[in-house]
DNA sequence: CAATAAATGAAAATGGTTTTCATTATTAAA
DNA sequence: TTTAATAATGAAAACCATTTTCATTTATTG
């Protein structure tokens, strides 16, 4: 069966759109292409700047909202790295890029994508994704791993 | 030797003060012993309500500053929900309270702390804080696990 | 094809955070 | 102490990411 990277009719994101009775529209297709394409963590306005190039009729406000729409059906997640702007990627999925964390720096804002280790992760995050949601009766559907320090430029600096 | 929870003269975090060279002023005391007296997950703007009682001369702007200052110097934590503003909150320190991480509701924004199973999380994070500031090079200060979905009045909303 | 509802984009509004700058408070020096 | 140098402060203005409004367009349903 060929599924690949192929947005035709029919991929993954696609059967999510139509279960939540969202309609899959141009750009909307636009703005999750891009996030395909982008192993960064890209901004709303990175995002819209893309999407503009593809197709100038698309405002930034849709961007927001698609972004806003995803990260509400755990397609997306949107993090905070202290600058003032929120940072989105896709999160771990049939297409998408590895699992991973991130290395933040302190100093230069810096972020470094880290999947290593991810054996021992799986074994502790499980675990405690088990516990936490049985002792607070809650549905756990992501999580994210932050470390926070300097890289060695602004160690030194 | 009492130190408890007082802020008299050698408090914990004065030293750290001198030590960069910064002053110990009113206002910065007022932030710190408002830090302290909050269980909860701060703004900026909490602050400065809390703030404003004690010492109606305390300006909105002094408590951003004071704020960042905290977190560049690993004191405070600071960090995002979703919601459009920021949390600050003291890390894990001589007087403050117990290393916790969230369990934060993607519908309702709610966070909850956990300080459970932290036998757990030490050896796992301590093993890969290791190796990762070996393989990357960076000097790790902090790290912050969250976890994500819907509490129980989300999930059946 | 018509009717209904969802999605879109432009512009304006919002609101958290940062900058500016004149004033005040703190520290170091004399 | 008093004084000089410098850091810190607060009010107001500026900033800028994000959200809201609303009229228009597009997709679905009958």
């Amino acid at each position: 069966m060929v599924r690949g990277r192929g947005h035709g009719r029919g991929a993954w994101w696609q059967d999510r759109f139509h279960d939540i009775g969202a309609r899959v529209t141009a750009p909307r297709e636009v703005v999750i292409d891009i996030l395909h394409e982008t192993n960064d963590h890209v901004s709303a306005a990175d995002v819209y700047v893309k999407a503009h190039e593809i197709n100038p009729s698309i405002g930034l406000t849709t961007v927001y909202r698609t972004l806003d729409m995803l990260t509400q059906m755990g397609i997306v997640q949107k993090f905070d790295v202290g600058d003032g702007k929120a940072r989105y990627e896709l999160v771990n999925n049939p297409d998408g890029k590895k699992h991973h964390h991130h290395l933040i720096c302190l100093g230069c804002k810096a972020i470094i994508d880290y999947s290593e280790f991810l054996d021992d992760e799986l074994e502790y995050i499980g675990k405690t994704q088990n516990r936490l949601s049985k002792k607070y009766n809650f549905t756990i559907t992501d999580h994210a791993i932050s470390f926070y320090g300097f890289c060695e430029r602004c160690r030194s600096g």
